[in-house]
DNA sequence: AACTATTTATAAGA
DNA sequence: TTCTTATAAATAGTT
């Protein structure tokens, strides 16, 4: 529709490229535009120049984000999967980790045993009584560094230590008769995969960058109310 | 263009909206085509029409995805954040709960106590006192139901445990007097936030639905190629 | 950015 | 829907 026919393939010269685009530009705004009122219908046309430049329509009855939703929901892509992939990876593996800390803490509170054998009750005792040897040390030196008028209660408290100091070789002697096996149950190896797991989440963050040669065609018009650079 | 010069305002009566929808939308979407080739751009353009069918039109040098990619860092936009920032939500309640189940337990095993004072080491130790004697006698059960082969062992364990009781009255008696609190340290609170910050995570899924009335036209072709229904 | 000869899109009718 | 065709609209080439 012009002065002669034309045949649709790539505009060589760059200069009649750049008018063709933006004379066609216009047109399709504008029949975009039509279709919206005249049909009652949703539409979002976006598009780039061959240099960049950037224009939009957008129905006037939607946001481009509820565009998007719309798009998403009808066809059944999701545009955001792959992000989501990731972070819910990391997610489910923060989750897990939580778990067995959970589980690992109930189990130094004496539940959740159940499902223990002999050999893992055994070492799982021992370290919960070399724990509470030292969780004593601490208290025992919080309690002699205080002052001095809490010497009544040092001593009571040294008195309860001697006693289980006692308790504790004398247990420690029978534990060793009846130990037939060597390995202590590791447990905490999980904890690093804890740090990698939030590093990578860092590495999720979108960019903002905002294009300088920014226009705008915002919905429902097509005269001089356009935001335009360039 | 036509018979009769029409006025861009809905068009009441449906069928011929819907008439003039299928007509104009072949218009538009060629002439999309045509921008893509004659000027190198890259377009896309959705629509849905009023009974909620959708096309669309996306150059043939670029996905959808790409297309979002390239609009929301021309834009500045980020369509994914509000999803994204419930997710980080989730994710750094979720590593808070962990740290202070790794503290939890390093303190447990007799680790990170400088900064507890007196009573919240008394706590601590009491836990753990009545923990080992929840573990000792899952233990002592394990070892009791077990074959007559173990019998030796059993005499053993026995031994210790009734070592252990004696010595853990005698140390309950003395931590009584020495006890001047009444509380005790609850630290568990946080796991009912953790079942929360799991359930909320759910309800982000993206759903999956898949519109019957969907209708393609992919990148570069306007000919009977197009995917269709209706 | 305008102009205008022509092509193209399409409204109405079949 | 699809086709036909008179007419409106878009635009290629020109100024």
């Amino acid at each position: 529709m012009g002065r002669g026919k034309i045949e649709i393939k790539r505009i060589e010269n760059a200069t009649n490229r750049q008018v063709t685009y933006s004379k066609r530009r216009n047109g399709i705004f504008k029949k975009a535009q039509e279709l919206t009122v005249l049909c009652d219908a949703k539409v979002s046309l976006i598009m780039f120049s061959s240099t960049g430049k950037f224009h939009e329509f957008i129905s006037p009855n939607i946001s481009t984000k509820a565009f998007f939703d719309l798009y998403q929901k009808t066809t059944g892509t999701d545009l955001w999967i792959s992000h989501y992939e990731k972070m819910q990876e990391n997610y489910r593996r923060l989750k897990e980790i939580n778990k067995k800390s959970r589980r690992e803490i109930r189990q130094r509170m004496g539940g959740d045993l159940d499902d223990l054998n002999i050999k893992e009750l055994q070492a799982l005792e021992a370290k919960m009584d070399s724990s509470l040897v030292a969780i004593r040390d601490r208290k025992y030196h919080v309690i002699k560094t205080q002052t001095d008028t809490h010497r009544k209660k040092d001593w009571n408290a040294l008195q309860v230590r001697n006693l289980e100091e006692r308790h504790a070789n004398l247990v420690f002697d029978l534990e060793t008769k009846l130990d037939q096996q060597d390995g202590i149950v590791e447990s905490e190896g999980y904890y690093n995969e804890a740090a990698n797991g939030a590093s990578n989440l860092h590495a999720l963050r979108l960019y903002q960058i905002h294009h300088p040669n920014l226009v705008l065609h915002h919905g429902g018009r097509f005269d001089s109310n356009d935001l335009r650079l360039a």
